[in-house]
Order: structure tokens, then C-alpha cells, then sequence
DNA sequence: GTGGTCTAGACCACG
DNA sequence: GTGGTCTAGACCACA
């Protein structure tokens, strides 16, 4: 897996990297019990301070993404998601999507076909979307 | 025109101005020429430091969106490039939304099918969106 | 004579008002004793405010470029210009101007040069040097 | 590098500023990627106020002259219009003389004698226009 | 009346 | 440590 950094994205720089994370489990990147890379490979590579990564999978643990094996590492947690939980995150990301549409004057339709361009656009060049 | 701040926006205040700005824009409650509350007096409604609406003029200022008469006011400046603005917000609203998606672990087709879905449910019940 | 204002111009409208008409002196298009257009008259061409006019009008009967006959109007002043007085400004504007292009790596002969294309310019298409 | 402020210049302190930043990259005195001094340190160096030297820095950053990493300050940017610059200064140096000129009664062959002549005697004794 | 600039000082996120 | 945001309130130039 890669995970990009982008300095002048306006995201802080430990949620770019858990969003890099979150987006490697949803394109298959990453699956269940799979080792991230340590802190400090990972803060070596991107040239970044260790504190900033981990900070970032501090808080992926928090929210269940990860786990850390006592001096073995980080890893990708069970996913178990149950159903009624993601019915509902589902209903609350298109509901603020769609909330975010409308207060730019577009309406769902405008809203889905851009989403359906966006993402074959990052499917042909994967970082592209950013 | 009315212009709504949230001050548990994770934006701040002077992003949320801009923004509410360029929305009535887009739906058509400010125009070319119109001018904008003065300074003191959207500072008085919202509760706000003077500073914080003038940075919000400033920036939009510098964007082209508005232009300053001295000792007169604040107007909407002239807009060519209308198009070209709508495709990149259609961009970005669409960008955001998948980012928010895929931070939650749903794909592009998840975030597709729950719009369709909610647009349909709130056919049904107007407004509901906002 | 033609007074050119900008209202994207940096200097106030006043001050506009006032380099032009000793712009006008300088090229000959104003001489001594000459009137300048009434106050009201300007304003209604220029589309201003009258006490803006006034203003400019003021400032230069204190510097004594023009003069006042109360009831007729504003007039170019006769300009004695001592020789002395006259020898010192040239060096105090030829002194800032050096300071200018030093200030930003200019040598003397570069300057020259500026000035000189500049004012060609402005002799083809009298408004492009402002 | 050194930035000398004048309150009784004309121009904002935050211009002041910016120009100063703006004619040690023309001098060489800061290059790319050396680091400008942090907001702090300046403004407690020159007196200011901190959030002066901020929108100082900040507009220079909306130029493109500088950039911020978050947390570890600001930096000199790649500069790669250079020559397209010096262009531009070039002509805003012999603008501004020339309207000084004319501010004072003299044409620009005026002003062009005068600077040769301040020029040729500031060879004999050096630095006397600083 | 308008916006522009500046000071003083607070709190926050980030690395 | 860094810069970013915000408040409170002052003074000024301009129209």
C-alpha cells in the first residue's frame, strides 16, 4: 500500500494519513489483521515527524480501525459494523452530502453524477480525487 | 440575505461568511452591483468582531467575488467566468463527499445508492434536507 | 483637458484629481491663469462625490498651484518656481527615485532606461502610464 | 537579514514588511527554502504587534513568495518567474518616479537629467543615497 | 457613514 | 515551538 501527503492540502497532516488508511480499506488495499507499516518506517519515508504518525494511528485505534500487538505492531482490526450502525453512518453521509449539494445550488442528480465522475477518475489515476 | 454562521462549524467564522456569500450568489439573493451589509452593521447582527467579517470581505475580495468603493461600501462584482466556478464547485462538493464516504468505509456506489435513496425519501417530505 | 480617475487605483480619488491636473501642467495642456472646470461640473462628469472634487481642488490652492476668484472659479496659479526652490526639488526627486531602484536592485542607468520607455509609452497612449 | 520599519513612512507596517521580505530575495539576502523569522520573533524584534507580521506573512504566502509548514514556520517558495518579476519592478520603480516627477512640475527629461547627475555624484562619494 | 490599519491579548491545532 | 483564529477596541483616510 501507498499512502500519499500532500503539504498544501488544507487537511492536517495525521488526518490525511488516516484518510489514506480508511481509503485503503475501502478499495481492498488493506484487509483485516494486515500489519501497517511501523511509525517510524512510515514517518522515515514520508519525512515526517513520528509524532504526526503517530498521532494519526492513535487515533484510528481509538475509533476501532486499528489495533497495536504490544511490540509486534499495528494492525487492521475486525470489522464487524453491525448493520444497524452502518445503515445509519450511511444515511448521515449522504444526508450531509447531500445537505452540502443543495447549499451550492445543486440538486441530487447533479450530485451523483459528479460523485460517479470523481470516482472513475480516481479509479484511472488513483490519487488524482485529492 | 441572510446569512447563518455556526459556531460549532469546524470552519471558521470567516470561511463560514464567505461561503454563506457565495451561496446567495450561486442562488441568486445577491447579484452584480448589489451591496453587501457593511462591516459594522453584519458585525452587529451576527455578534461578530468587526475584524472577523472584514477578513471575510478581504478574502473574498481578493478572489474577485466582491470589490471594495472607498468610504462607500462593499459590492458583488462582475462575474464572467460563471461557468468554469460551477464545474469546480460541482468538483469539490463531490470530492468532499467522497472523502467523507470512504471515511467511513463506504465506496463510491455505497455513497451513490444512499443519495438516490435519500433524494427519494425526501421527494416525499420537502425541505426535509435542510 | 481629460482627467482620468481609476477606482482600482491604490491613491485616493482626491489625490488622482490632483496628479492629473499637474499632469496637465507639466504637458502643457494647462497654463497659467487657465480655469479648471467647476467643482460640480467635474463631479457630475466623473461621477463623484462634489466634496471629493473640493477636496482635491483645496489641497492644491494650498500647495498654490491653482488659486480661487470667489464667484468665477478655480484658476491655474502664475508659477514663480525660485530657481533655488526649483533646483532642490529636482534633486529630492531624482534623490527618491534613486533610493526606489536601489531598494530594489536597480542600478542608475536602469532606472533611466525605465523612465525613459515609460514615458514613450505615455506619449503614444497618454492614460497607460497610471 | 535585517528589516528596517519607519512609522512615519506612508505606507502599512505590514507593507513595510512585505517589501522589506520582498527586497532581500532581490538582494539575495534570503533564497529558497531559507526560513523567515517566525511571527513572534519579529514582532517582538521590531515592537509589533504579532498579528501584524502575520498578515504580513500571510499576504506574501497568497503571492506565492513564501510558504507556511504547519508547525514549523514559514519558508522562502520556489521562485521561478523571476525574470518576468524584475519586469514588472522594473516598470513599477520608473511609474512611480515619473509620477513624483510630475507631482513636482517636471517632465520626464526633467527627471531623467536630474537622476544622471545625482547618479554621477553619488560615484564620487559612495553610498551617500543610502 | 464606509473600510483599513494597528494594538493587546486570548485560545487552538499542529508538529 | 509554529502559525491560525478571534475578540475588544482604538485611530485614520475617504466619500
Amino acid at each position: 500500500m501507498h499512502i500519499a501527503i500532500n503539504t498544501t492540502d488544507a487537511r492536517p497532516i495525521y488526518v490525511q494519513i488516516m484518510d489514506e488508511v480508511r481509503r485503503a480499506l475501502v478499495l481492498g488495499a488493506l484487509r483485516t489483521e494486515d500489519p501497517l507499516p511501523s511509525v517510524r518506517q512510515l514517518a522515515g519515508d514520508l519525512r515526517l515527524n513520528p509524532n504526526t504518525v503517530a498521532q494519526a494511528y492513535r487515533e484510528l485505534e481509538r475509533e476501532g480501525v486499528v489495533y497495536v500487538r504490544r511490540g509486534q505492531g499495528t494492525f487492521v482490526a475486525d470489522r464487524p459494523a453491525s448493520a444497524r450502525d452502518r445503515d445509519l453512518i450511511v444515511r448521515e453521509v449522504a444526508a450531509r452530502a447531500l445537505l452540502d449539494a443543495h447549499r451550492h445550488g445543486l440538486s441530487a442528480d447533479d450530485l451523483i453524477a459528479a460523485v460517479r465522475q470523481a470516482s472513475d477518475a480516481s479509479a484511472d489515476t488513483p490519487r488524482a480525487a485529492e
